[in-house]
RNA sequence: GGGCGCUUAGCUCAGUUGGCUAGAGCAGCUGGCUUACAACCAGCAGGUCGGGGGUUCGAGUCCCUCAGCGCCCA
């Protein structure tokens, strides 16, 4: 069923975007892009399906929907998976070679290959991994516009990533600066701090004494400091204490001299030193940690680095400029020690010494603390001063906040994890990257006669020769035989960021450079769904990037999903081994029943996989297959074409229901009156972006029409058509399958669409959503208001319930007569029941049914022996 | 350390501004081939609403507090 009615909504366009619908009745989704080159696990039928489920409901109510597809595939991951699926490594020194392919199979050893090469086999990959990602989502049966599809890396969305940037260049939010900056030594790349996570490590706590440089009077020769980071004390740049702190006091203004490299460093106060911490004063080292950043800046400190990007001790020439000590040589011969060595490495070399020199006093002592990551690497960060693209948005904070409030969140309560986000906001958006499969920065630099690079006046391009490759694109003036050499130019070699791209999907999804008017209509958008890790990333850098170039929200709700969680409720995750794989689950119980797993899953709350759920949402799917056979043939004697009128989504022309079918019995009001409420509150839901209360609210309604309103009706639905009451029930069949298929329809649009397509034009998924105006009119002959009659099924099914519980006791079948029942109710309910009367003793078998009237709801039910 | 969310039947969860005897599905148990459906139907049983305190005529719901779980931020 799947494919064969995916593939007639491809044909016959159900899902394609009409351009020329006018803005008001366009709504429009910023579909959060995967990342092609992850693995595709059940989480992503999770969140998907809800978008789509909206997306349905949305376009049935009258929008037309702009719902593209994208596809996130710049970035470390493909990288990743390019090195291990092929067995290659990128160098950019090397040239490109046209004939290159990859090997069978990977080699023991990475073989280097060029970097236009590298990222041929990027694409190449993706490639492959967009259609496994498609075809689930064909099958999932989202209703996505397939002629819409972007991809973070094609040729459209670096243009509007290298545009949007410069655009930043010229207004002077994005800058270039040699910075510190947070360094992953293994990725060999720089990483912003919305990528950070703090993970607890061991280390220990080296208490490392300092001499006080001129000491005299009261003051302690010595002060005693504890570190983390003994290897670092040669970066030492001062000791900072708390300002309240009265054991230092004294301290403030003077200078010590670090151990081993006696170098006179001052020693200062700042309110960020805990008085708790350690033994109450730091070291600051450029850089240690995030902390010596800070204080850094603030105390406006000089720089004295000595980690290498790979990680370890740089060489460096004591004595020199910025190195002054008081006895280079023995400072030298220290040092001479260390450079070259591994972080680990260094760090116990250097205990030693310390040991050695009767600086370090006692043991270190071993402790558990929170350590700074890059959230996919595995050793902790370093920080390195290096040159790196910024953008700007600090001074911002106060804007970003107020836009964030101004967001629609479902759930609200996601709203905080933007805002403390904001708030915590340290540092400018890093965004350049040293790494291969990105967009690169549009800019070249101008080298002088001496063959020094300019970086402060980089060569940009036009905006109408984007995109453009700096690494083999030659700025406008000059040849490319000029490239590298004295008063030549040179390219930026870093790319931007995955999130700088993927910051821009409104603005990529929507053809911001390609179709203005496209744009002009989409934009802002409706609705960006997404998962909540990445508010403080995705939702956070789509906010800023709107606001810098449009000035706005790009859209004005956010939906955020919760996690997918394994059977046992654990975080599901692919090094745990505990991750679902979708297609075969779909498969063995249809996209139909996934779905409807899915849609159970509530906003923003995390969903543990739960293959009884799937199950139950194949039973529905059944059902609704079963209950459509009876109501269909049942009112096959209606004309098609009267039939045909219950949707007047279909025909707009047919306001009227024809004389012939008329509404009369009271049992067929009270269920029409139970369907428009159900209508009215799933309506109220899915426009709150409740699917899940909407869902619930359909298929209870569904279940008991089907057990109790069609066994009640059924003796009418058989009769002659010549029976007014008949007719009654036939129409009431037929308006209320209508109406049902189309609530069911963005949930199991599969089945909903097959049963549509036995007695009706066109596609379900472009009928109108039902309306409570639509039963009002099929009833309005009847002069009957339908509130009044709505107690009647419910007094009927109660009734039938006991009987049944009667015959149920009795072990006898449900088709076994009832000699007499005797019903004790209220007079209200009894006045419904008698409007009943006739329908609730066809179905019970009863032949003879008595009324009381009394306080406490009874009936007293009298079988025939059995026999 | 600060914040957010969760805690209701064996399991998964509803329960709206406080208001009928706290609901549903699954699992369980007992029956039934009934002219849409045995891939089904009917019925039954199952709860001290995490603990404690408070407000109220009335608390699963509001307030305080404690505990456990999950997540976010530092």
């Amino acid at each position: 069923m799947e494919d064969a009615w995916s593939a007639r909504w491809e044909a016959g366009g159900t899902y394609r975007f009409d351009t020329s619908a006018p803005k008001e009745r366009v709504f429009s989704i910023d579909t959060p892009p995967p990342t092609v080159s992850g693995s595709l696990h059940i989480g992503h039928v999770l969140s998907y399906t809800h978008t789509d489920v909206i997306a349905r409901f949305q376009r049935m109510s009258g929008a037309e929907v702009f719902y593209p597809m994208g596809w996130d595939d710049n970035g470390v991951p493909t990288e990743r998976r390019v090195q291990n699926y092929y067995g290659v490594r990128c160098d950019p020194s090397i040239a490109y070679d046209p004939d290159f392919t990859p090997p069978e199979r990977p080699g023991k050893s990475p073989l280097p290959i060029s970097r236009p090469n590298f990222v041929e086999l990027c694409h190449r990959l993706t490639a492959e991994d967009e259609k496994v990602f498609e075809h689930l989502w064909r099958y999932l049966g989202l209703s996505v516009d397939w002629t819409m599809t972007y991809a973070t890396i094609d040729k459209s969305a670096q243009r509007v990533s290298q545009l949007a940037f410069l655009r930043l260049l010229e207004s002077r939010r994005a800058y270039r600066a040699e910075a510190p900056t947070l360094w992953d030594v293994d990725f060999a790349t720089a990483v912003s701090q919305a990528e950070l996570e703090d993970r607890e490590i061991p280390g220990a706590y080296h208490r490392v004494r300092f001499d006080v440089t001129h000491a005299e009077g009261s003051l302690a020769s010595g002060v005693e400091i504890e570190t983390t980071r003994p290897e670092l004390i040669g970066a030492c740049v001062a000791l900072v204490a708390n300002p309240k702190d009265d054991r230092y006091r004294p301290l403030f203004g003077q200078t010590v001299t670090t151990p081993l490299f006696r170098t006179e460093v001052p020693v200062l106060a700042h309110p960020l030193a805990d008085k708790d911490k350690g033994s109450g004063i730091a070291m600051v080292c450029t850089f240690g940690d995030v902390t010596d950043v800070i204080w850094w800046r603030d105390l406006h400190l000089p720089t004295r680095t000595m980690i290498g990007r790979d990680g370890r001790i740089e060489a460096v020439r004591w004595g020199a400029p910025g190195w002054e000590c008081a006895d280079p040589p023995a400072a030298q011969a220290t040092h001479d020690e260390l450079a070259g060595l591994a972080i680990k490495a260094a760090r116990s070399r250097m205990v030693d010494m310390l040991r050695d020199h009767c600086h370090l006093i006692g043991d270190p002592r071993p402790i558990t603390h929170a350590v700074k990551f890059f959230e996919k690497g595995e050793r902790p960060l370093e920080i390195v001063s290096s040159r790196q693209w910024f953008i700007k948005l600090l001074d911002l904070k106060p804007r970003l906040a107020e836009l964030g409030h101004e967001l629609n969140w479902h759930p609200q309560h996601m709203e905080v994890r933007y805002q403390s986000w904001v708030e915590g906001l340290a540092s400018d958006w890093n965004v350049s990257r040293q790494r291969f499969f990105g967009v690169p920065f549009p800019v070249w630099y101008p080298i002088d006669e001496h063959g020094n690079v300019d970086h402060d006046h980089p060569i940009v391009p036009g905006d109408d020769a984007l995109p453009i490759d700096p690494s083999t694109d030659t700025p406008r003036g000059f040849t490319e035989n000029e490239r590298g050499i004295p008063g030549g130019f040179i390219g930026d070699p870093d790319v931007m960021d995955t999130w700088a791209t993927s910051s821009l999907t409104p603005q990529i999804a929507g053809r911001w450079l390609d179709q203005p008017e496209l744009f002009e209509k989409v934009f802002p958008m409706d609705l960006r769904p997404q998962g909540q890790d990445i508010i403080r990333t995705w939702l956070f850098s789509t906010i800023a990037r709107s606001e810098l170039e449009h000035h706005c929200l790009p859209w004005r709700n956010a939906a955020i999903s919760g996690f997918v969680l394994d059977p046992d409720r654990k975080k599901m995750s692919k090094s745990k081994g505990n991750a679902v794989t979708p297609l075969p689950l779909l498969e063995a119980h249809s996209a139909d029943a996934a779905r409807y797993w899915a849609a159970n899953g509530r906003p923003g709350v995390d969903t543990a996989v739960d293959e009884g759920q799937v199950r139950v949402g194949r039973r529905l799917a059944i059902k609704i297959l079963n209950a459509s056979r009876f109501v269909l043939s049942r009112i096959a004697d209606l004309t098609s074409s009267s039939a045909g009128t219950f949707d007047r989504g279909l025909s707009p022309g047919s306001t009227e229901i024809p004389a012939a079918i008329q509404v009369t019995e009271p049992l067929d009001l009270s269920m029409l009156a139970g369907l428009s409420s159900a209508v009215e509150e799933a309506t109220r839901a899915l426009e709150n972006y409740d699917y899940t209360r909407a869902l619930e609210g359909t298929e209870a309604f569904f279940w008991s029409f089907c057990d109790d309103y069609l066994e009640l009706v059924k003796a009418r639905a058989y009769a002659d058509i010549t029976d007014p009451s008949a007719v009654s029930a036939r129409a009431s069949l037929s308006a209320a399958l209508s109406i049902m298929l189309r609530m069911f329809a963005p949930f199991l649009p599969f089945v909903s669409e097959e049963v549509w397509s036995w007695w009706q034009d066109g596609s379900v998924h472009r009928s109108r959503w039902p309306s409570p105006d639509e039963i009002n009119l099929l009833v309005q002959t009847s002069k009957v208001q339908l509130g009044t009659q709505a107690p009647v099924l419910a007094v009927a099914s109660d009734v039938l319930s006991r009987v049944r519980r009667a015959k149920s006791e009795a072990k006898q079948s449900m088709r076994a007569p009832v000699t007499r029942a005797i019903v004790t109710a209220s007079p209200d309910r009894l006045e419904s029941l008698a409007r009943a009367h006739g329908d609730l003793c066809a179905a019970g078998v009863i032949s003879n049914l008595e009324t009381r009237p009394g306080e406490t709801f009874d009936v007293l039910v009298e079988l025939s022996e059995p026999g």
